[in-house]
DNA sequence: AATACGTCCAACCGCCCTGAG
DNA sequence: GCTCAGGGCGGTTGGACGTAT
């Protein structure tokens, strides 16, 4: 199909802003507010594509950016949002008051992950770079013709609704292993286990824990759910996931 | 002083989502 | 339901700057 371009590309000037053009587009969006994006670069008198004045303003002219650098504490709820979050920096953002998702992005590519890796712990999943193979629990074949793996999974499958007709027996121990993705989102309440009637609860480590962030034995009670505290530092229900 | 290399970050690119018609 | 325009987002790039050799 095909979309027209945002702008007309042959008259529109690229690269860093100059102060005069700065001053133009904080002057119009003082004056007219943030409208329309596409029509703003004509109505602004300023040579430039809608898309582009928007980003200047959002990432560098709004008024209320903080400048200057991240300090510990926002480090640290970096650390945590991306870990529920992902690569949803708009979203991260929006949980630090004057920091953009451009910044936040480029802070977390140039320095949390190198700090993170540093401390052993792989950024993209926040789990230890040799997580113990019995973290491995839910796993998927990349290649779905490997017939090895189909039948190991079948077994698994079998052995485990046998298993849970027959009650668990706790001492039988032999993990799951099954390597490619682990999907263990620690998304819940501390899991608790029935077992024989008896409620186990498992060890559940908070997210300051597992980094170290936090010294704490027993964990999800230190600080509840999520590692938040329940001071209202960040509260995961207001996130909104577009 | 010149060059190479690394880091940082502003800006761009292209895809996706949403709402209007 | 379909098309399209506009806005938003995440990934990537390019250049400025600092440091090492």
């Amino acid at each position: 199909m095909g979309r027209s371009p945002c702008c007309e590309k042959a008259h529109t000037n690229k690269g860093a802003w100059t102060k005069e053009e700065d001053e133009r587009l904080s002057a119009y969006i003082r004056q007219h507010g943030e409208g329309c994006w596409r029509s703003l670069p004509k109505a602004a008198g300023l040579l430039r594509c809608g898309k582009s004045c928007r980003l200047r303003w959002i990432n560098y002219l709004r008024p209320d950016l903080k400048r200057g650098n991240f300090t510990e504490e926002e480090d640290e709820l970096i650390i945590k949002l991306h870990s529920l979050l992902g690569n949803k920096w708009s979203s991260i953002a929006g949980e630090l008051p004057g920091r953009t998702d451009n910044e936040i992005k480029n802070y977390w590519n140039t320095r949390i992950k190198r700090k993170l890796l540093s401390q052993g712990i792989d950024p993209a999943s926040h789990r230890p770079l040799r997580a113990p193979v019995s973290d491995v629990t839910i796993s998927f074949t990349k290649n779905r013709e490997d017939k090895q793996n189909l039948d190991f999974i079948s077994q698994e499958k079998e052995r485990s609704s046998n298993s849970s007709r027959s009650s668990s027996n706790s001492n039988d121990s032999t993990p799951t292993q099954c390597l490619d993705l682990n999907l263990e989102l620690c998304i819940s309440p501390p899991a608790v286990e029935q077992t024989e009637g008896v409620s186990v609860k498992r060890e559940v480590f908070c997210f300051d824990c597992r980094l170290g962030l936090r010294e704490s034995n027993g964990c999800i009670k230190c600080e509840g759910f999520f590692g938040l505290s329940s001071a209202g530092v960040l509260d995961f229900r207001s996130f909104q996931m577009k």
